[in-house]
DNA sequence: GTTGACACTAGACTATACTCCAAGGTTTAT
DNA sequence: ATAAACCTTGGAGTATAGTCTAGTGTCAAC
């Protein structure tokens, strides 16, 4: 069992960050001690780290809430619903995935392009490296 | 040459969204007629399709003024800095493919072990589908 | 047994990214 | 030529996601 510091700590948020989450219902600790303290357990780690990861590619907090809550709601959800939510939630993730991986192409042939040298980055550019691609969005 | 509610009709933004990148410098109309009337070309619309697709995928607006000034102050960089800069991002861009390809490996689980049909999701937990992959976060 | 590091709550404050409104000027269709 | 639909600026307001402060309590080590 974690204590708030040691877990803000090991997922590289603030302690504030955590009381944050708590208050918007994404994540309660298994535990409190007698004191109060929040006390954390592993399954409140995988639980935090599922939260940064959706975090980190674009999901709100909000929409984060609503696929963590198909755990908490489970039972009174049917089976077809939660299939519908979360395949809605797949379009979405493809559809980021192309275009990060749209992002990725350019940045790399941007740095291909780049000499790497001294010379100006005169044909370095974004948009140049872009090109055709940019139609397609 | 498009004016601002067609370019915001194509782009899906709102006219006010173009008009906030303006201010803070993310993009400028290619021209303006007499009245002032904002007028944007081709290469303003390959603009907006980038600044939207970074935004979509976890950039600040801040981080793709960055990436769009490479173009305006592309003399004054030297190659080398250009490099390192967008080595950087790829880096970040890298990791962030890494996250979304777990996510969705995770909904597709879920979605998978869900029957589809009007039994409960006693079994369909996004944390549950997230199993041992959740540790390498 | 006290000091320093950590914890608690409640609430104010901040940054980012819009979004809306007011008061006016322009363009287009009838 | 006039009304509807569009454009302009400036500034206020909102949602999201934290971040900080104040005042207080707890725990671990010396």
């Amino acid at each position: 069992m974690l204590k708030i510091g040691q877990l803000a700590t090991q997922a590289k948020v603030s302690r504030d960050t955590l009381r944050f989450y708590e208050k918007h219902g994404l994540i309660t600790p298994t535990n409190r001690n007698v004191a109060g303290y929040r006390l954390y357990s592993d399954s409140d780690i995988h639980r935090i780290s599922f939260i940064l990861s959706a975090k980190e590619v674009g999901f709100t907090l909000n929409e984060i809430h609503q696929l963590l809550e198909l755990e908490v709601t489970k039972d009174q959800k049917s089976c077809e619903d939660v299939k519908q939510f979360v395949d809605t939630k797949i379009a979405i993730v493809n559809q980021r995935l192309a275009e990060i991986k749209r992002i990725k192409k350019s940045l790399q042939t941007l740095s291909n392009a780049c000499c790497g040298g001294d010379e100006p980055a005169t044909h370095c550019t974004i948009l140049e490296a872009l090109g055709d691609q940019a139609n397609q969005a």
